[in-house]
DNA sequence: GTCCAGGATTCAG
DNA sequence: CTGAATCATGGA
């Protein structure tokens, strides 16, 4: 039934090799929704208005694209990491001394933080607010169906800020987006007359750019977060969702911190590049690999009792 | 039927 | 200011 027609498989090589049980952690654990895996350990997935498939390969990665596409090799060398530039991120968390990160670290050893484009970021975490992954990546899927470009088969690109920002009660209602419906729409709005949006956030520094996100309807603070980290590549971004409060609750001893605490700890913590930090905890909380705090032993830790007045300006 | 989901927003107190 | 209620939907 497909009428896709495929590229040669082309290799990319990876500074760190990425075995097939780590790419299905960064490609469908939470950090994109646009991944699905096939037979034979291969996974398709749209970049943007390209269908691309991957496999693990010795050395790196093996990927196809459709026939006729433009070489897409240095877009994907950015969004796997090929130079290993963050396994000097890596070797910069505390591991020596903190044996709950190190097991962490030692049980997804190569885990990445994918760098995905902005827009695709913010679309799938506006959707993410109480659900599970999989329900995020059918309502993503549904948006892009809906209202995106067609790109082949039933694969579609995700509709432009302009497009949602005029889409129908009966276009939202379709995609299954609940409450959220008015989130996509509201940013959307805000966002479709600023065409050089992405390029205004980069300028910021971290915490501007966390601030100017919330701006936009539907956009807390996690949800901030987390598109500061996938999309915008800031690796100190903390996102603390339900998991990492479980896991810094448990393996931390931080029973009852609220997120915001804990997005304090964890920045303190883990420092620059605590959002890596987060993912490897975040993996190995999901795999029940930190459901055993009494093992644990954490360093004595003291509770800040200084509000942080929240002025601009 | 009940409970929960990579939360955000609104509403009491 | 803080904490609880509410939000729409689907799966376990």
């Amino acid at each position: 039934m497909s009428s896709v027609v495929w590229t040669a498989w082309r290799h990319l090589p990876l500074v760190q090799e990425v075995p097939a049980k780590l790419l299905q952690e960064q490609l469908d654990g939470g950090q994109s929704f646009r991944w699905q895996g096939l037979e034979d350990g291969i996974w398709r997935g749209v970049l943007g208005n390209h269908l691309i498939e991957v496999r693990a390969a010795s050395g790196g990665l093996d990927w196809r694209g459709r026939q006729g596409l433009h070489d897409a090799e240095p877009m994907l060398r950015v969004y796997f990491d090929a130079a290993g530039e963050q396994a000097l991120a890596v070797d910069q968390l505390p591991w020596r001394s903190d044996q709950v990160l190190a097991a962490a670290l030692k049980s997804f050893s190569g885990l990445r933080i994918l760098r995905h484009d902005p827009h695709e970021t913010l679309i799938g975490f506006l959707c993410s607010s109480n659900k599970r992954i999989l329900q995020i990546k059918v309502m993503v899927a549904a948006l892009a169906r809906t209202m995106g470009e067609k790109i082949v088969d039933d694969y579609y690109a995700l509709p432009s800020w302009s497009r949602l920002a005029r889409a129908t009660d009966t276009e939202l209602k379709a995609c299954a987006l609940g409450y959220r419906a008015a989130f996509i729409r509201g940013t959307a709005k805000q966002l479709e007359v600023r065409p050089h949006w992405v390029d205004e956030m980069q300028k910021l520094s971290t915490d501007e750019l966390l601030i100017e996100l919330q701006a936009l309807p539907g956009v807390g603070p996690k949800v901030a977060a987390c598109v500061a980290l996938f999309g915008f590549g800031r690796l100190e971004s903390f996102p603390v969702d339900t998991w990492v409060v479980q896991a810094l609750a448990s393996a931390y001893q931080l029973k009852g911190w609220k997120p915001e605490q804990l997005a304090g700890f964890g920045r303190t913590h883990f420092g620059g590049a605590a959002g890596l930090a987060q993912q490897y905890l975040f993996a190995a909380a999901r795999a029940g690999l930190l459901s055993a705090p009494a093992e644990v032993k954490p360093r004595p830790l003291k509770r800040k009792s200084k509000r942080s007045p929240k002025r601009r300006g």
